[in-house]
DNA sequence: TGTCCGGGGTTTTACGTATAACGTGCAGCG
DNA sequence: CGCTGCACGTTATACGTAAAACCCCGGACA
């Protein structure tokens, strides 16, 4: 029995098949019509079966210069929007031998790590989400600034990208508004994520322009970060602040809904007959808490797919599909009509 | 100027500086004691900066013959729990030089896909978690048959594996038993998940068995899928079947957990006054729900760095570190004593 | 009958790196 | 003074693949 432990290489299976290598590597790259024959080609494939050979991806690689692999950069792969966003993003680079790498910018990354040393493959284009901002100014400043560049949820007039895939933010947020402003509710507050990022600038713009359009509706702000106990702090101290107390709380994403939920619940109040809170995100958060959260339907999936697929259209020289990815409101039982007016004291 | 679009080469440096390629890459390569002097082992770097060069990993890799690349194989990166390991194991890959490579495995992946298709870089070894069954099966079908495998949270038993990262989840069943048992309750419900995987059977096992220490306490399992709705549709099933009803539900998880709750208040109960409810693991959902979650807090991310590090050491032909991880059991507000016994009908 | 053509391959080369094998001059030593 | 050995490099090679360039042979055609 001849050796077995090395990986068989094509080599070996032309040994086998009783070719040469160069047949191996047009049978099986399926580059044959009409060079190799029917029978030849057969023999071949058998071979290579029998053998269990597979291709060296780093010699084919190295020879072809391309490494059919994206980096993916998000801010934190816990938040279960940038999962799903992976998860569509890897899908369809599957369907075209792509690979899909994880920059998961940890928390407080400097400019000082590159990027391209923990994504140890070497790379074909950078898929990167706008809230990764340190991971984003250490790319540009790296070996990668030439690589195409597809950006998620971005400042559309911001440089640098070859494509730019974004959702109907500000769409969302009209839907949210319209519905509060529509149940009657007059004194809203924006629990704002702290996160300076572009989605997050819409959100609050998209708001404001909202309840300015409605003559007695007033809107205040406050932030937090994004996770449940910091908005739930914040959305005690701005519920115990002067009067008359806001009726709706409109958050960032449902993470911080969730924590406005329990701050209202703390103060004695209830969601949602004395005030109402909106998520966004529509993540799986969102129907977990109760009441079950009204929220913004956001296609995550939809987001790292199309995001792939403008990577794999610019590396094609094709042009990406362009267009907002459309949001849906979904309405659950975290919102109502505000309370009566109580008698003035 | 000198065309500068094609990336660098070592020869490229090597030009700059004015040595051969060779020295290039023992001085870049950290392997020049006593073979380059100090001088020209600074000029070679300065020329290196210069260029902007990084060498091709491509190359290194078919030259090495490894690739400093690790397959994770989870089930679900949306669940928090795997985000956390990925995280983890990421980390520690990273201080080593190491890349990560996830493979999610699909909901219902057969063995007809082949993980190594999808995860585009060759590998040096697999890091699996044993929920991941259907990918499992086919990675041992397939051509990483032969790769070092650390499986994560599985049977010791089974074989297969250079080294194992298992969590005590026999004593935090026992512990979430204990203070259940000790609050007083005596009829609970096992709500199992339906998944097929040894750290479910392990739940399974360690409550069945610190009930029986009980005298007049009972267990039944009712199983669902594990996702909130599925876990509330089941609990609303074991609830409204035969009296005595249960006085707590102890769950797999903390997503089953947050279904159950939802559950035992459709019903018109409240938690934990009329029933208590137990989760496992300690995601960010459990606190984000309200009441907050009596649950056993797994350290996800621990379990990411051993594996990474076990793996490590397999590679290196040293000894992985063996022990199980210690979990805790976190007491929330989910759990209390049961209701006092009513009036007989 | 000489020439061309195309089917069916083979030989050769290149990708960029790491490193084993090989100089080469100079100091030290017997 | 010839030999050894060290300090400092260089030359050459291999990794496994893809594909360009080449080659051979049998038939068609003028």
């Amino acid at each position: 029995m001849t050796e077995q432990s090395a990986r068989p290489t094509s080599k070996d299976v032309a040994r086998a098949a009783g070719v040469s290598q160069a047949t191996v590597s047009l049978v099986l790259g399926d580059k044959w019509r009409g060079r190799v024959s029917e029978r030849t080609a057969a023999l071949v494939r058998e071979a290579a079966r029998a053998l269990g050979y597979r291709p060296n991806l780093a010699a084919r690689n190295l020879r072809l210069g391309t490494t059919r692999t994206a980096l993916l950069v998000v801010p934190a792969l816990t938040n279960e929007f940038f999962a799903r966003v992976y998860t569509g993003a890897a899908g369809v680079a599957a369907e075209h031998g792509f690979g899909v790498v994880l920059y998961p910018s940890p928390a407080g990354v400097g400019p000082a790590r590159d990027p391209f040393a923990s994504a140890r493959a070497a790379l074909d284009g950078v898929i990167a989400s706008s809230m990764a901002t340190g991971a984003l100014d250490a790319i540009r400043g790296s070996d990668g600034a030439d690589l195409p560049l597809v950006m998620l949820d971005s400042d559309p007039a911001a440089p640098g990208a070859a494509a730019r895939v974004n959702l109907d933010i500000a769409d969302g947020m009209r839907q949210i508004a319209g519905h509060l402003l529509g149940l009657g509710h007059r004194r809203l507050v924006h629990l704002s994520s702290a996160v300076a990022s572009w989605t997050f600038d819409v959100r609050a713009e998209a708001l404001a322009e909202a309840v300015r359009g409605v003559p007695d509706a007033v809107l205040s702000t406050v932030s937090a970060a994004l996770d449940v106990d910091a908005a739930r702090e914040a959305t005690e101290r701005a519920l115990t602040g002067p009067r008359p107390r806001p009726t709706a709380l409109v958050c960032d994403d449902d993470i911080m809904a969730a924590g406005a939920c329990k701050a209202v619940r703390r103060l004695g109040l209830r969601v949602p007959e004395d005030i109402s809170v909106s998520g966004f995100d529509d993540l799986a958060l969102a129907t977990a808490v109760e009441p079950e959260l009204t929220t913004v339907r956001l296609p995550a999936e939809r987001v790292g797919e199309r995001g792939m697929s403008a990577l794999l259209a610019v590396l094609d020289g094709r042009r990406p599909e362009t267009g907002d990815l459309p949001v849906s409101l979904v309405v659950r039982d975290s919102t109502a009509p505000p309370p009566p007016a109580r008698p003035v004291p």
